[in-house]
RNA sequence: CGGGGAGUGGCGCAGCCCGGUUAGCGCGCCGCGUUCGGGACGCGGAGGUCGGAGGUUCAAAUCCUCUCUCCCCGACCA
């Protein structure tokens, strides 16, 4: 089912208002509906089919890595939550509690989980007892709750959806390489997938997971306001949480020593980038590898030929591309191509008597909105070309706008005219000390979001104190 | 949590300040017909008790109190 209303005519110029221009395409493209429940949205069809998508070739990579599907309890007692004291202190705003069960007030009170290594590690403690036990790795599908004061659809809800990785290792070196290794993933992963090239980096100590030895990230840059969007975090847990949990082993020495943890993950909060990264003032853009739907077909003055002809196509480009023909008669084509350019639909194929008689048929591209005549019997190998480069040709567009957007900048002051102005991102050396990050977030709103992997190599200076630095920082507004 | 704005048929709004007939308008929706290559048109219909609760009053969408939700800015955050 589709809404009947008008669309395009109704979203707000996309340079204009560029946060209410996303809060209108997610409602209107049917990704989500608001619900009775402050900070919750549901996730429609269209927008549950395109989270699927994005599952299924997440999943799949993640499972090449060796890692297996499990599931663990939403509720965490507070004991547990507790005993890991940074993780706790870094969660306790935004945590969920549970403290009446049917008729009885809980003698200990349950967290609903805003993340889930201390229901899993004490698992594991269970596991594991000796190195022949490690390493553990497992991920789970699920959502969390974390009690957020400002929402915003996909980006920031009460409870959203992701999935959460939680490994257990012998030795600190292989947590190590396991947490880089599943930031490669998430970086193929959204860049293949998603088309959003991103930045990949370490976090700062300030910005660091709640109870980590290092977290690792990958950030994306945003279109309209140019803002950092974290797409995904790898962390190398140390033995802190082995240590807590008690997760011990005997070594092949017979010494007793404590796991090294990690966990990672991916949230559906990149559907979010793919909005804003993509889209346009007529809507979204699908990358193709996750839309929903490839091609939609859209029938013009419907016949028994034209009829014959949509099903001859439809059925000639199934199943290798996911089609779907309009033939609501109530609606014009006018405003079905408006509606499904709304939607993001990649390709879409217009099929009317002037079509039939040249056996032919009309292709748009969503990307670029070029508009041709191709041959019926070229379509079965054109589609899977056009599609192919469209996702090439969305992952070049965002490329380009991340390239051209971030600068190296040299001057405190320029950076806060950058910042001010949403010009992107700046990197900028940074002398390692924590007060001079503190005080440019503080003055500039700019956090560091992270230190990239790829670093110039030369020394510099700080952009605030002036200390000379050899770490170059990735400083930006983030969502 | 601080500041600002808003909740009236499915959507967008008017009415509220200066309480008073059957709460209007546009779009959408349903039926029939004509249409169909960038948001069609005609005719005929259906649909709301004004976010929720309480109060003032002969009388409340309109005034008062409380409360819920949404949007924007700020602090915080995947």
């Amino acid at each position: 089912m589709t809404d009947e209303r008008k669309f395009v005519e109704e979203i707000p110029d996309w340079e204009d208002d560029f946060d209410r221009w996303y809060v209108e395409v997610v409602q209107k493209a049917e990704l989500t509906d608001d619900s009775p429940v402050r900070g919750t949205k549901v996730i429609r069809p269209y927008g549950f089919a395109l989270w699927e998508n994005m599952q299924r070739e997440l999943d799949r990579r993640i499972k090449e890595t060796g890692v297996e599907n499990a599931y663990f309890p939403l509720f965490i007692p507070k004991s547990m939550l507790e005993r890991e004291a940074e993780h706790i202190e870094g969660f306790a705003p935004e945590v969920a509690w549970v403290t009446r069960g049917g008729n009885k007030e809980l003698e200990e009170p349950w967290a609903v989980r805003p993340t889930s290594e201390a229901i899993i590690c004490p698992m594991y403690a269970r596991w594991v007892q000796s190195y022949r036990d490690l390493p553990i790795l497992i991920n789970q599908w699920a959502n969390v709750v974390r009690w957020e004061e400002r929402p915003r659809a996909f980006l920031r809800s009460l409870e959203f959806l992701w999935q959460e990785g939680h490994t257990a290792h012998a030795t600190l070196e292989e947590a190590e390489e396991r947490a880089r290794q599943m930031l490669g993933v998430y970086q193929d992963f959204v860049q293949t997938e998603l088309a959003i090239p991103v930045i990949p980096g370490q976090k700062t100590e300030a910005e660091k997971f709640a109870g980590a030895l290092r977290t690792y990230t990958i950030e994306a840059m945003m279109g309209g306001k140019k803002w950092a969007l974290q797409s995904a975090t790898s962390h190398n847990l140390g033995d802190h949480f082995g240590r807590v949990f008690d997760i011990q082993f005997l070594d092949a020495q017979g010494q007793r020593q404590f796991a090294f943890n990690t966990s990672w993950g991916l949230s559906f909060r990149t559907i979010g980038a793919i909005i804003m990264v993509h889209g346009d003032s007529r809507g979204l853009k699908l990358p193709p590898r996750v839309a929903p739907i490839h091609v939609v077909i859209v029938p013009i003055r419907r016949s028994e030929a034209v009829d014959d002809a949509v099903d001859r196509v439809r059925d000639l480009l199934r199943p290798a591309a996911r089609v779907f023909v309009d033939r609501r008669e109530d609606k014009t084509p006018g405003f079905k191509f408006n509606e499904w350019e709304l939607k993001g639909i990649p390709i879409r194929l217009e099929i009317g008597p002037r079509d039939v008689a040249k056996d032919q048929v009309t292709l748009v591209r969503r990307d670029t909105s070029e508009r041709e005549n191709v041959s019926i019997a070229s379509l079965q190998t054109a589609i899977p070309a056009i599609l192919a480069e469209i996702q090439a040709n969305l992952f070049s567009a965002a490329k380009r706008m991340l390239d051209e957007n971030t600068k190296l900048v040299t001057t405190y002051d320029e950076l806060k005219q950058r910042v001010e102005a949403n010009a992107g991102f700046n990197l900028a050396y940074w002398c390692g000390n924590p007060q001079c990050e503190a005080r440019i977030k503080a003055e500039t709103h700019a956090t560091i979001r992270c230190i990239p992997f790829q670093q110039p190599g030369e020394p510099g200076q700080c952009i605030l104190c002036g200390n000379e630095s050899t770490v170059v920082a990735l400083f930006a507004r983030a969502y």
